[in-house]
DNA sequence: ATGGTACATTAGAAATGATATAAGATGTTG
DNA sequence: CAACATCTTATATCATTTCTAATGTACCAT
């Protein structure tokens, strides 16, 4: 049994090696997903799992899984980056709070149409955010 | 004519005098309303028009106008905050290549259901983004 | 397999850049 | 004029990025 065949692979695929520090962050995200970090959660997370991995790389790990296609972006706090597991096109709740994020189920958000893009572009992406503050 | 009356109304509701830096940048924000600006930019542009106004107070004016109801916060670039002067719920196009944000009509964004918001919260805005890229 | 070489990766520290804060000077209101 | 809000400049803060030396990894030839 090899389970990080599938991360290895898309790794390889963006020319990324897999090495000790990002086997041990895509087990630390993707064993629990769908799931939400920030550089900082993620880098708690590793030193209490006994991941020796620096601040610096988790930023670096970041940027590169995202650009792999492993993880999506999250912009929504003006304090943070988040990342989210869940790369697909859907929205989120912003506890504003906490500081935190929750997925919106894909059924709950149904755009009526796709609006007419600028010519010239294409979307990246396209999400709605919702931001909650206590009732 | 008294151009400013209404927005001199709002300060003074909001609690804020209308000084002379205030007025200035209201006039920048809302003379061409509506539109896009950062600290940043709001700042040359008054640097521009000779109007000496500092960055901090640049900044303490765009939140004390975002709290009073006359700009909207939009976080929607990972680098710097965004304000728009249009405050209701409408979506953003944010142009990857070049940092800056366009509204999208709203008869464009039409959500076909509201989500339903977890217990105890309520929802302070709802926003659609939507990324692009060159084609 | 083994050793070697080129290059990718990492860690820690320092730099950066947006934003927030502090304290003193200035303006405004009554 | 007194009380207080506001403004400015400089400084602090915090997330994120960059730099550099050390280390790890892949590939190649033996």
């Amino acid at each position: 049994m090899r389970p990080y065949s599938q991360v290895i692979e898309q790794l390889r695929n963006a020319g990324l090696r897999p090495t000790r520090q990002r086997l041990a962050l895509a087990k630390l995200l993707f064993e629990n997903s769908p799931r939400h970090v920030t550089a900082e959660t993620l880098h708690a997370e590793a030193q209490a799992a006994s991941v020796p991995v620096s601040l610096a790389t988790v930023y670096n790990t970041l940027h590169q899984f995202t650009d792999a296609g492993l993880l999506r972006e999250v912009v929504i706090d003006p304090q943070r980056s988040h990342f989210d597991t869940t790369t697909t096109n859907h929205g989120h709740f912003y506890f504003e709070e906490t500081g935190t994020l929750q997925d919106i189920p894909a059924s709950d958000v149904v755009l009526a149409k796709m609006p007419s893009l600028p010519a010239g572009t294409k979307a990246t992406s396209v999400e709605v955010v919702v931001r909650l503050s206590a009732n």
